[in-house]
DNA sequence: GTCTATATGCGGATAGAC
DNA sequence: GTCTATCCGCATATAGAC
């Protein structure tokens, strides 16, 4: 006899990596069923419909996002605020390079998101809060005398777009030089505004 | 009789709607063919299948890119560059909140093509191709005197990114002063290069 | 409570009539 | 060049075994 939360861990982690590489539609209940040892049926056990399934995974990525657009360091000065921008960046790249499934995966819920409310609705809070987190972190340097507070919101968001398209590219098969890119675009953000005694 | 070539204009036009709007999976041959006023075997008079259909869109999708992408002035100066860059925008930014539906199915290549080789090949020339072009820009106003040849190549890459990206974004429920955070884009991009002479 | 066996219906695809 | 008839596979649904 199988767990219930073992198998229904076992259900979203193939579902995960499977709908990340094939696509939701490409990817068959039947071969997550086969992945985790069971029967097509069984996973209308534990979920109503492929729908189902695919809103719940949704609901755990989105969780995820959140873990990760929500660290900033707390210690900014006007020495290491070009270096703490150039981390977020550098981070983010790694992790996209180790990790591509993820984004691949949430790509997918954007699509839907332009025929589904549901995923619209979720989505642009999900999107507003990664904008809100960038700007945070300006105003934060503002509060702190690092930078002026010239125009601070148009640049959060300028550096959010390119943070977030970064990741995307590196997806596809145009390499280019990601790093170098995102430090320009700290470089260029910050010029001007950083505040030298 | 219908005519052939309009009847296989018709299911190019229907496809091209349904297919953006539901996405390719949500959209039946059925419907398809029910809103040109044929029977859904007909189509495959046209398109050895419902993949085949697909690709043919992307071929000509991917043409009307070239034509979007490699619209440049011909004149640059310091005194119309940044005026140059911003029409760019402007340009793309009306022409996106005026037809969404192009860029919600590219947006849907770009899906595929991490599924399949084809598209990913494909759509790393057409990516590539959009890059250059904003590199050429620079290097069109480099050679005129008109900014300063530093990281030009990082830069251009990085205003091309920022480009996409808004695009994407006007597709999403997020409202942003898209406009603003182009023209600050390319404020600081170009600071510091433009020649003032 | 957890799963298997089995049934239904829709969409993609093919053969062949007109 | 288009249609009717038909096949097949998969998502979905339900009955019931253990």
């Amino acid at each position: 006899m199988r767990n219930k939360e073992e198998t229904l861990r076992q259900i979203m982690q193939a579902a995960y990596e499977t709908f990340a590489e094939k696509g939701f539609h490409q990817t068959s209940l039947t071969s997550i069923a086969q992945q985790v040892g069971i029967s097509k049926p069984a996973i209308y056990y534990y979920f109503k419909s492929k729908d189902e399934l695919i809103k719940s995974l949704f609901e755990e990525v989105s969780q995820e996002i959140h873990t990760i657009t929500s660290v900033y360091p707390a210690d900014i000065s006007r020495e290491n605020i070009k270096q703490c921008f150039y981390a977020i960046g550098e981070n983010a790249i790694k992790r996209q390079v180790k990790e591509p499934h993820f984004n691949q995966l949430f790509n997918q819920y954007i699509l839907l998101s332009s025929q589904d409310t549901y995923y619209a609705e979720h989505l642009a809070t999900i999107q507003q809060n990664y904008f809100d987190t960038f700007y945070s972190f300006f105003q934060h340097a503002v509060d702190r005398g690092v930078i002026k507070d010239e125009n601070a919101l148009i640049k959060s968001q300028l550096l959010a777009l390119v943070f977030d398209n970064i990741t995307n590219f590196i997806l596809t098969n145009v390499t280019l030089d990601y790093e170098a890119i995102w430090r320009e675009a700290v470089d260029s953000v910050l010029s001007g505004i950083v505040i030298h005694e």
